[in-house]
RNA sequence: GGGCGCGUGGUGAAACUGGCAAACACGCAGGAUUUAGGAUCCUGUGCCGAAAGGCUUGUGGGUUCGAGUCCCACCGCGCCCA
């Protein structure tokens, strides 16, 4: 039977945390450490997810305090966005706002029951003005340092939000609701330049040594960067049409061009021409999925561009494998060499020009010869053989540059170039690998690498081209036509144009008398006359309000930062506040914010820390990404599965203490776990263990301090001390580095099976008393940032004054962790064959004289001298014969 | 298709810079105690074998005195990007 009561437990521990106002962040710290968990989107209560990512974050607070430093552990609400409207119009009578703050309630009661160590003093709510007047501050500063501006443009779309999304929010579906992503045409909306700060966020990623590599690459990647060339071709209107490419070393394999559906050229050639209407119709009506389809499609635009290199004309198309997104938004088709211009080029019946030489392997391979010597019948080539027929091939694919090196290929050339390369169908995939230039006027016999360069140089000096860097990463898109955001401070004067709301006029209040959030492709706020109604701040004449708000992503961007002065309202936060406390030491969230907040979050910390606002320019030293929770079967929790395991009734159940190290030992922090009943149980079982064992020594080791004399224990008490100092190693590391908590724990429990050893003797002497004490000391240590109810609890029963997070973090003893004797592993030929028990010190002569005068090593030596014997010092004997 | 990561007992997992694979638990089996137990304690538990012994970290190669760990290929799974 047990007496742990863990309701009344913790009922006096928040108590005391409370009055002693214990998660009060210091207002001058010594030391600091910011540790930041990813805050909430306040939709029901705390779930699963929360509670692992959380209190992995708690373990690191408390350990971190213990060590005494100051810790700054805030937590807030990212508490805009469109499930509070989706609420609002399926239940009618409540509004988003009165939902969200409902939410927050509850999920605030549960974090704190969960017994995180956060200064709630602190708390922020992204939708409250005090904190949204700053989200459109800053956006008043990008604004004013040219990187916000006003565009109109063919955006994605979600046809069941009814609003815009930003490329990364538009990828594999909605990010939101997962509903198929369109294009659709926007007259105004605003975007960040964060394609100006591509560089620096690529570039510093090599400082980022705290972030996963997983992350690190997954943000390289997002940012895309690639070199090449823009090249400007003549379109037939007599235009500049500019085009980027990697691969300008295939420019004279250019057969056709290719628009996106959404580019304005597109557009114009629509007008024009019904056939080009219609598929951009088509076209921008289908999800990005769909696009992305193998059977590529589009139209003929009914112009032609010339290629400057060599004054051949292509045909311009309107093909919807273009996106948008890349370069400018114009592709030129080189099918030969481009795997999608490939398929385009052979559904359409367009040429393909090889102008990059394959290996004869290759182009027997994958084109295949079969269909040739039909060809040649007649001719002069009909009795070659195969391997013979088969390098002429190759070489002919150069076409009549080849001719002078074999007679025999100019008829085979011809025969190709009149017959083959105008009839695609004997192509099985474009060659994109490198190889020898042909088909390229000056540039034929250089090596397309080289040739990359060359052809850019030329470009260059005859000025219709120039090298270029282009980036994956597009701008920004930050206009929502929703309800529940951050409004976006402008003005709209209809004789001065967009105008920034004066800061002094900050925040502009998102008005609460709005009823009605049914998404209609425009904003909710267009429908509020008061809202919409503005005098223009620089002509005082009447004007109109933006009637969007701001991706909810900007609310997220800043706000680990106004942590630091939370409350302020004349500036973001004070510098000095800020100096204190950024960056953040340890974030703990999610992988799934990769290459979305993660990226925001870097991109607006670089321009606060530009206008001077912010001392670091990256937000984060270190970034932890926790493992999801699933249920038994390893299947993610869900409403609508069903198998949603609530923390209330874990806790209800268990209490805190308990589900927290139940949770810590599943698995480490980075991997999923699953979420198992028999973990609880096993959980309360060691818990009630732990108490007993405390309860004992509390009272049996009373008066007893310091550090035991080694020399005084018996073999089993040593034994328990190695054990103790060892977990009390073990978590020293772990708190502070790779956070596998399931370790520590384990290092306890072989802890606790020490001192059941030791304890059936009971202590002999004093040094052995201290032994046993010191073991509760440690052992109080080491448990409280993962169960912090018992921490305090035991802290208090060992005479501990204050708060056990008050207190020190012990040191490991370097004399615990040594033994007197050493088993030393005996391997013949790399096979174990036994073990022999030596004192600690022995020499490596020793261990030598030991293994080989081992009864199993002298079996299998038969009397043979050993080739080779190998001592690893304190480690093992591997004999070689 | 490309990039990254991961494959270890019945289960969750452990293994520092290559050095006794399976720590610590869960489960299971046997025993003790108990009016009882889904409580507690003890013992056992990778596989094959009666034992001696042999085998074992997805599969196949390689490097090494020695490989879960390093290298190559393949299979399977996951994530991200196309």
């Amino acid at each position: 039977m047990t007496d742990y009561d863990f309701r009344a437990l913790e009922e006096k521990w928040r108590g005391r945390w409370a009055d002693t106002r214990l998660h009060h962040t210091a207002d001058q710290p010594r030391r600091k450490y910011t540790v930041l968990e990813m805050f909430a989107y306040p939709s029901g209560d705390i779930h699963m997810g929360h509670f692992r990512n959380y209190t992995i974050g708690d373990v690191v607070a408390r350990f971190k305090m213990i060590q005494g430093f100051d810790v700054l552990h805030p937590f807030g609400w990212d508490a805009f966005g469109q499930p509070a409207e989706g609420a609002a119009i399926k239940r009618g009578n409540i509004h988003p706002r009165e939902w969200t703050i409902q939410n927050i309630e509850t999920g605030k009661k549960t974090l704190q029951r969960m017994a995180l160590s956060y200064d709630w003093d602190r708390e922020i709510r992204t939708c409250e003005p005090e904190y949204y007047k700053w989200t459109q501050w800053i956006f008043l500063q990008l604004l004013k340092n040219d990187l916000a501006y006003p565009s109109s443009s063919m955006v994605n779309w979600c046809p069941k939000c009814e609003t815009i999304l930003a490329d990364e929010q538009a990828a594999g579906g909605c990010w939101r609701c997962g509903a198929g992503v369109v294009k659709k045409w926007i007259d105004r909306c605003w975007f960040f330049r964060y394609s100006r700060l591509a560089e620096r966020l690529l570039k510093d990623i090599d400082k980022l040594t705290g972030w996963p590599e997983n992350v690190r690459t997954m943000q390289r990647n997002w940012i895309g960067r690639s070199e090449g060339a823009e090249i400007d071709f003549t379109l037939d209107t007599g235009e500049k049409l500019g085009v980027f490419t990697t691969r300008p070393d295939t420019i004279y394999g250019v057969t056709f061009m290719a628009l996106s559906p959404e580019s304005p050229l597109a557009a114009r050639f629509a007008k024009e021409n019904p056939k080009v209407d219609a598929y951009i119709q088509t076209a921008l009506r289908r999800t990005e999925a769909e696009r992305a389809k193998a059977d590529k499609d589009g139209v003929f635009s009914g112009h032609t561009v010339t290629n400057p290199f060599n004054g051949e004309k292509a045909q311009l198309w309107v093909a919807d494998y273009v996106l948008a997104g890349y370069g400018t938004g114009v592709v030129m088709g080189v099918p030969a060499h481009d795997q999608r211009d490939f398929e385009f080029a052979k559904k359409y019946g367009i040429p393909i020009k090889v102008v990059i030489r394959p290996p004869a392997e290759w182009a027997t391979a994958t084109i295949g010869i079969g269909w040739i010597p039909e060809m040649l019948a007649g001719t002069e080539l009909e009795s070659l053989d195969q391997h013979t027929l088969a390098e002429l091939f190759a070489l002919s694919l150069a076409g009549p540059d080849a001719i002078e090196t074999d007679p025999r290929i100019s008829l085979l050339a011809s025969i190709i170039q009149s017959k083959f390369l105008t009839h695609p169908d004997h192509f099985a995939e474009a060659f994109v690998d490198d190889g020898v230039m042909c088909n390229s006027g000056p540039f034929n016999g250089l090596m397309n690498r080289e040739g990359i360069q060359k052809t850019t140089e030329l470009a260059a000096s005859k000025g219709f081209g120039r090298a270029k860097v282009n980036y994956k990463l597009r701008d920004w898109l930050i206009s929502r036509q929703r309800y529940w955001g951050c409004p976006i401070p402008i003005i709209h004067c209809a004789r001065c144009g967009a105008q920034p709301v004066p800061e002094k006029d900050l925040p502009v209040v998102l008005p609460l008398d709005i009823t009605n959030f049914v998404p209609r492709g425009r904003s909710p706020l267009a429908d509020s006359p008061a809202f919409m109604k503005a005098a223009c701040p620089k002509c005082g004449g009447p004007a109109e309000r933006d009637t969007d708000t701001m991706d909810t992503f900007m609310d997220s961007s800043w706000y680990q930062f106004r942590y630091v002065d939370p409350r302020n309202d004349r500036e973001i936060w004070r510098k000095d506040e800020i100096t204190k406390w950024a960056p953040v030491d340890l974030y703990v969230g999610g992988v799934e914010h990769a290459t979305g907040h993660c990226l925001y979050f870097r991109f607006i910390t670089k321009v606060l820390h530009d206008l001077g606002w912010c001392p670091v320019d990256e937000p984060a030293l270190r970034l932890f990404n926790h493992g999801m929770v699933l249920d038994a079967k390893g299947e993610v929790m869900s409403k609508s599965r069903g198998n949603v395991v609530s923390p209330q009734a874990i806790m209800d159940k268990y209490g805190v203490d308990v589900a927290r190290l139940a949770m810590f030992f599943f698995a480490p922090s980075r991997d999923e776990i699953r979420w198992m009943e028999e973990g609880l149980s096993g959980a309360q079982r060691r818990v009630f263990r732990i108490w007993s064992v405390m309860k004992e020594l509390a009272e049996k080791t009373r008066g007893f301090s310091g550090t035991p004399a080694q020399a005084a224990l018996s073999t089993s008490y040593k034994h328990m001390r190695l054990e103790i100092h060892a977990a009390l190693q073990k978590a020293t590391h772990s708190f502070e580095n790779d956070l596998q908590f399931n370790t520590v724990i384990s290092g306890v429990d072989k802890a606790l099976n020490a001192y059941d050893e030791a304890i059936r003797k009971p202590p002999a002497n004093d040094d052995e008393r201290r032994a046993l004490r010191e073991f509760a000391s440690i052992l109080t240590k080491v448990l409280a940032p993962m169960a912090p109810f018992l921490g305090e609890e035991f802290h208090e029963w060992l005479g501990g004054t204050g708060s056990v997070f008050r207190s020190d973090w012990p040191a490991v003893d370097p004399e615990a962790l040594k033994t007197d004797t050493i088993e030393v592993p005996l391997q013949v030929n790399g096979k174990l064959r036994g073990i022999v028990t030596l004192p600690s010190g022995a020499t490596e002569a020793q261990l030598r004289e030991a293994a080989l005068a081992h009864d199993a090593v002298r079996k299998l030596l038969e009397g043979k001298t050993p080739r080779k014997v190998i001592v690893v010092a304190g480690r093992l004997v591997n004999v070689v014969v």
